[in-house]
DNA sequence: AAGTCCTGCAACCGCACCTGT
DNA sequence: GACAGGTGCGGTTGCAGGACT
C-alpha cells in the first residue's frame, strides 16, 4: 500500500489564505499549540492541507514575525550569511528571528540579488573603490559606528569572492562562519523584550490586520470590529509572552527537536559543518541575549553604539 | 485614460530527512 | 533494518499592484 498524498487534492483548498481561514487557524494554534499540522485540517473547518496550514502559519500568522522593511544591518547579515551559507534560508533566518526563511528568500531573490549585481558590474569597471565611497550593498548601521566598521570592511571583501560561488556550491566552512560571528558580533538574536514588546507588534498588527479585513467585509460586523479584536487578538501566542528567555531562532515555539532542525537546516541534519554551525549559533544566541538592548526591533543596536 | 510591462510577495510543489512502529 | 507517516526546506509559480509607455 502506498503513502497516501499529504493532502488529498479533491476539496483542498489553494491560494491566498482569507481571513476567516486565518481567524480558524490562529485559534486553533492558540489552543493546541504549533505542531501535529496533519491534524489541524482534520480538526478545524480549513480545507487546507496541512502543509498549507504549517506555512500559513509559519510565514505569516506566527508571533514575532516582523515584516517589509529590511534594515540595513538585516541586509548586511542576510549578504553575508548567503555568502557563507549559500542558499540555506532557515540557516541563515535563524540568525534573523523575527524574519521566515520565505520572507528572507524572496527578498534576497528580489532586492539584495539584483544589488550585488549592480555592485559587480560596478565594480567590474571602479574596481576597487576608493573605501570611502558608499557601498551599495548597507552592511553597517546607518551611524558607521565602530562596532560594526570591522564587520563591513570584510563583509565587502568576502562577500564578492563568495557572490562568484555558486549557491548551491559548497557552504563556507562553519569557521569561516565563527569568524564572520566573531567580527560583527552583532545581535542577532532578538533579546526578551525586544522580541515581547514591540515586535508583539508585527504578530499583532498581522492578525489586527486581517480581522480589519475581516470585519470590513463582514456587513454585519460594522463597528464591532474594536471590540471584538482584542478579544481574539489577546494571546495569540501564549508560549511566549510570559517566558523569560530569548526566542528560540525561527521555531514555532516548540519543543528543542524542530528547534535542532531550524538551527541544522535543510539537509543538514547530519552534517558535522552543521553541527558546528549549530552550537555556534546557540553561543550566539546566548551571548546576544546577554549583551544585547534593545532598539528598533529585529536587529538592535547594541547600547554602545547608540 | 488605457494597455502593457515589471516587481514583489504569498503560496504551492516536490524532495529530503526525522521519528515512531 | 525496513517502512510509513509527518514535517521542514528550497525552488518555483501565479497573482496583485505599481510603474511605464
Amino acid at each position: 500500500m502506498g503513502r497516501p498524498p499529504c493532502c488529498d487534492k479533491v476539496g483542498i483548498k489553494k491560494g491566498p489564505w482569507t481571513p476567516e481561514e486565518d481567524i480558524v487557524l490562529v485559534s486553533y494554534i492558540q489552543e493546541h499549540g504549533p505542531g501535529n499540522w496533519r491534524s489541524v485540517p482534520i480538526n478545524t473547518s480549513l480545507m487546507r492541507c496541512s502543509k498549507s496550514c504549517r506555512l500559513r502559519w509559519t510565514n505569516y500568522l506566527r508571533h514575532g514575525i516582523r515584516r517589509g522593511n529590511f534594515t540595513p544591518h538585516e541586509d548586511g547579515i542576510i549578504v553575508h550569511l548567503q555568502s557563507l551559507l549559500g542558499n540555506r534560508w532557515a540557516a541563515i533566518a535563524s540568525y534573523l528571528p523575527q524574519r521566515t526563511d520565505n520572507d528572507i528568500k524572496n527578498y534576497w531573490n528580489t532586492h539584495l540579488k539584483k544589488k550585488l549585481q549592480k555592485q559587480q558590474a560596478i565594480g567590474a569597471i571602479f574596481a576597487p573603490p576608493p573605501p570611502s565611497e558608499p557601498s551599495i550593498i548597507p552592511v553597517a548601521v546607518p551611524t558607521a559606528a565602530a562596532g560594526y566598521a570591522d564587520c563591513h570592511h570584510d563583509d565587502m571583501t568576502l562577500s564578492k569572492d563568495s557572490y562568484a560561488r555558486p549557491a548551491s556550491s559548497t557552504p563556507a566552512p562553519a569557521d569561516e562562519v565563527t569568524q564572520f560571528i566573531g567580527q560583527c558580533s552583532p545581535p542577532f538574536a532578538a533579546t526578551n523584550s525586544d522580541t515581547f514588546s514591540s515586535p508583539d507588534a508585527s504578530s499583532m498588527d498581522n492578525i489586527s490586520k486581517l480581522l480589519n479585513g475581516f470585519m470590513k467585509s463582514s456587513p454585519t460586523q460594522d463597528d464591532a470590529a474594536t471590540n471584538i479584536k482584542p478579544s481574539l487578538v489577546i494571546d495569540i501566542n501564549p508560549y511566549d509572552h510570559k517566558s523569560g528567555g530569548a526566542l528560540p531562532p525561527i521555531s514555532d515555539d516548540v519543543p528543542p527537536p524542530q528547534q535542532q532542525q531550524a538551527l541544522t537546516g535543510h539537509g543538514g541534519y547530519h552534517n558535522p559543518k552543521l553541527q558546528q554551525l549549530s552550537s555556534i549559533e546557540k553561543w550566539l544566541f546566548d551571548e546576544a541575549a546577554e549583551q544585547m538592548e534593545i532598539s528598533d526591533g529585529c536587529c538592535s543596536v547594541p547600547s554602545m553604539l547608540l
